[in-house]
DNA sequence: TATTATTTTTAGACTTGTCTAAAAATTTAT
DNA sequence: ATAAATTTTTAGACAAGTCTAAAAATAATA
């Protein structure tokens, strides 16, 4: 059993993994956790010990396959409590974060799994982010920025790269939501600003929203 | 804000207060949470600095507005929780208290508010027991304990005082389950054991059953 | 009321998870 | 390749919450 503290260490490891391909380093899970390098050198080694990462001193961590089965069971119980808090609780997409990190703790089979049926077996969080599976496997979808679609492409949108609070108010006063379709009617040289068709509504929007959002190509119609 | 263990303090005070009128003993709280008396006279310093309990060393201590008010919400949160584990999550009423007593910690106002409309602003809790309000009041209701019916006399089952799982199951396989009406057919003065009459069917249920069952009094039919 | 028994508190220690400051290792740059 | 900069680890400290063992206060009993 972990506690807490080590769920949290195991979450961001796992995290950064996706990102990197070598191991982590101690500074960078210093960074995603908010604490000193000093606390995570701590961890680390407590968390080898109990065989959920490998560690050699200065040479960062890598997830064991234990490792790897505890952290995505925690992002499957945060991402499942989301699509609770949006789906039956009308929270919006901004406001399900900070509650699904103290859910996600809990310590309950029968209670994530009759959860998982509840919401009759998402495979995605309202951001777009994919729930691992009870044995901890993504299913990937195929997704691309929207900022490196062409003029008159089309695709669904499907996710966010920045999930802060701040960018997702922004989409839900533009009126962008997950799964609306989505269309470039003009590229902007000049910024890397877009012209797009959502629903019936034409947008501009910058680059760097652009660059936030993620799309699954849109065959046919 | 209050820490997980100051909050199963509060709670276990309030718990006892209902029983017993004066000021709550050390050792009934160590008792209660089974810890330590030494243990709770530490955190009952604590709690007395931060204005949640009266406290005068070796006369026990007393929850002030403020502390009634947090541990009420803590009970709230638990006895919400485990309607909707019951009535949404197909748990049995003997497997939710281990549940709702983690997620009676979670903090957020929005999520039991809400929690509390998708439930239908319940009253009760799986096991009979009252939800207080948001201002931590609880609705009382009359209630007997079967025990002390006369022969003949009828009432609504509306709870349990002992409210192990053991005694949950014995009540599930004998098909005794909230709401349901009980008649008196018969007491025997030998062992205090009734024969009672429950939906269509005849039990014969030993005193100590009886005295673990609240009863309402059901008027007319 | 004096003595015994019980309850409660104090004192000191331990664990978990964190921190700061300093030392050691590694990486980068001259 | 040596010096400077950065990263990481170690050492020692602290707060929260718990424990054991001993001391102090209260309650019960003869």
């Amino acid at each position: 059993m972990f506690t807490l503290s080590e769920e949290n260490y195991l979450k961001a490891i796992y995290h950064l993994e996706l990102g990197n391909d070598g191991g982590v380093s101690t500074n960078a899970i210093a960074e995603k956790l908010a604490t000193k390098a000093s606390s995570v050198t701590d961890m680390v080694k407590k968390l080898s010990e109990k065989e959920v990462v490998l560690y050699k001193k200065y040479k960062g961590v890598t997830l064991t396959v234990l490792g790897k089965t505890v952290a995505a069971s925690v992002v499957r119980k945060h991402r499942l409590w989301e699509v609770f808090l949006v789906e039956k609780l009308n929270f919006s997409w901004h406001e399900v974060h900070e509650v699904a990190e103290q859910l996600e703790h809990i310590k309950s089979a029968k209670l994530i799994n009759q959860l998982d049926r509840f919401l009759g077996f998402p495979t995605h969080d309202p951001h777009g982010d994919p729930i691992p599976d009870k044995d901890g496997n993504l299913k990937i979808v195929e997704k691309s920025l929207l900022s490196t679609l062409s003029k008159n492409e089309s695709g669904i949108c499907i996710g966010v790269d920045d999930s802060s609070s701040e960018f997702l108010q922004f989409l839900d006063k533009k009126g962008i939501t997950l799964g609306k379709k989505i269309t470039i009617l003009d590229k902007e040289d000049f910024d890397d600003s877009l012209s797009i068709l959502i629903g019936d509504k034409k947008l501009s929007i910058s680059n760097k929203i652009a660059s936030n959002l993620y799309i699954r190509a849109h065959t046919g119609q």
